[in-house]
DNA sequence: ACCTATTTATAATA
DNA sequence: TTATTATAAATAGGT
């Protein structure tokens, strides 16, 4: 997990995957022996490799017994409860990096609509052409800057009423960072499950509408949050 | 181990413990299931918690029966053979660390007494005072760059004849960096073992003793190796 | 539960 | 193989 992220897949280089098994094989039995101390809890791992003719234990042999003749005495059914078995453990985690995808897909839709207001802002691209979609997000990323800058302009006031406005209260104006560029490090092997997203109808700015009523109210609004030209599944 | 490196005794706060539990059960699943996806073994968990009347295992029931039946068949003597455990393993990290402590005791010393060669050329301090082992120490730092010098200057001469002199070729100047301060970052319950140090006798610098020779040969050479005044665990 | 500053683990390399 | 180095991953303490 360094030099570059780790692909989880069968090592098919015989060094690589003995020098790797060594390594994370210490590893591993050093996490178990810290968790036992740390939680004062009863645990053991068992390895078998094809470098050693033996399997290699954590904590003992007596140790590993003493935990093997604990867990042979729950029937099999009772086990199944709460244990962690490897299909429960795969969703979990394709669960989860789903999340972190999404999550990061959103954060390199803002950078870049941030961008293409900077790029806009200094003539150096236009948002004229680009399509409802994007002009959409635009709007609502200028909405929650809008937002922020009403709340410190608030909180500005507020202070300044006392005798020592301590600028520590305010927090510190979020950086945009033009220069930013997209991240992607979603290089896992996980299928993006099927759209998922909770968009909601928004207030716009860009096209000058106010207050809470939709724009363009003959579209159906049950078609607008889902699939539609206006939304995606980026903001908010 | 982050926020504060952490101090490997069983943790008497209640809910720290089991947070750490939950968080570290879910590291230690995860690496046993990359390792024994990575390298294509047999492997599994067993972890008893108060928080769960079951044991939590991994990969599932089935696999941990599959690796006992394996393990059980293995006689208790032959098991001990190439096993981890308890206190080999930590027999085996305490040598380590020992072995961590000493090198960084080293490093810091070199830092030391490199700052203080430093602070006595700006005048800052003198050496004028210092005991014999702190004068050993500096001329053997001084003769160690001089070699180094030595090295370097070889090295461009030679270069410096051929048609284009690569000064990629050269060695970049190792720097000494006299604003350097000492680490110490050994926090580790571990006790520094007897001093199995090897010094040898070395030529002097400081002292205009050239040679081979040491100086004072009237002082038995056989303990001026260990426990003298002349020197010390530090260097070579 | 989430966040982030740090510490650890470790892949690639020498 | 062992050591070093640059990065990714784990996680302690805090919100």
């Amino acid at each position: 997990m360094t030099r570059k992220k780790v692909r989880l897949t069968y090592i098919t280089n015989d060094s690589v995957r003995k020098a790797t098994f060594k390594k994370r094989k210490k590893g591993l039995m050093k996490k178990v022996s810290e968790l036992s101390t740390l939680c004062g809890i009863d645990a053991c791992a068992i390895l078998y490799s094809p470098y050693e003719s033996q399997p290699e234990v954590w904590p003992s042999p007596a140790g590993v017994q003493r935990v093997l003749s604990k867990f042979r005495k729950v029937p099999e059914i009772e086990q199944s409860k709460k244990m962690v078995n490897q299909e429960g453990f795969l969703s979990q985690r394709i669960t989860k990096v789903s999340e972190q995808l999404k999550k990061q897909c959103k954060e390199n839709r803002e950078i870049e609509m941030t961008q293409l207001i900077f790029q806009s802002l200094i003539g150096k691209a236009s948002i004229h052409g680009l399509n409802m979609m994007d002009l959409n997000d635009i709007g609502w990323l200028i909405d929650q800057n809008l937002k922020e800058i009403d709340k410190r302009v608030d909180l500005l006031n507020k202070t300044s009423d006392g005798p020592q406005a301590s600028s520590s209260s305010v927090a510190p104006m979020p950086s945009v960072m033009p220069e930013a560029t997209p991240r992607m490090n979603v290089g896992d092997n996980v299928q993006m499950e099927a759209n998922t997203m909770d968009s909601m109808p928004r207030q716009q700015w860009t096209m000058g509408f106010g207050g809470d009523e939709m724009m363009f109210p003959f579209w159906d609004n049950t078609n607008v949050n889902n699939n539609s030209i206006w939304s995606n599944t980026f903001f908010p």
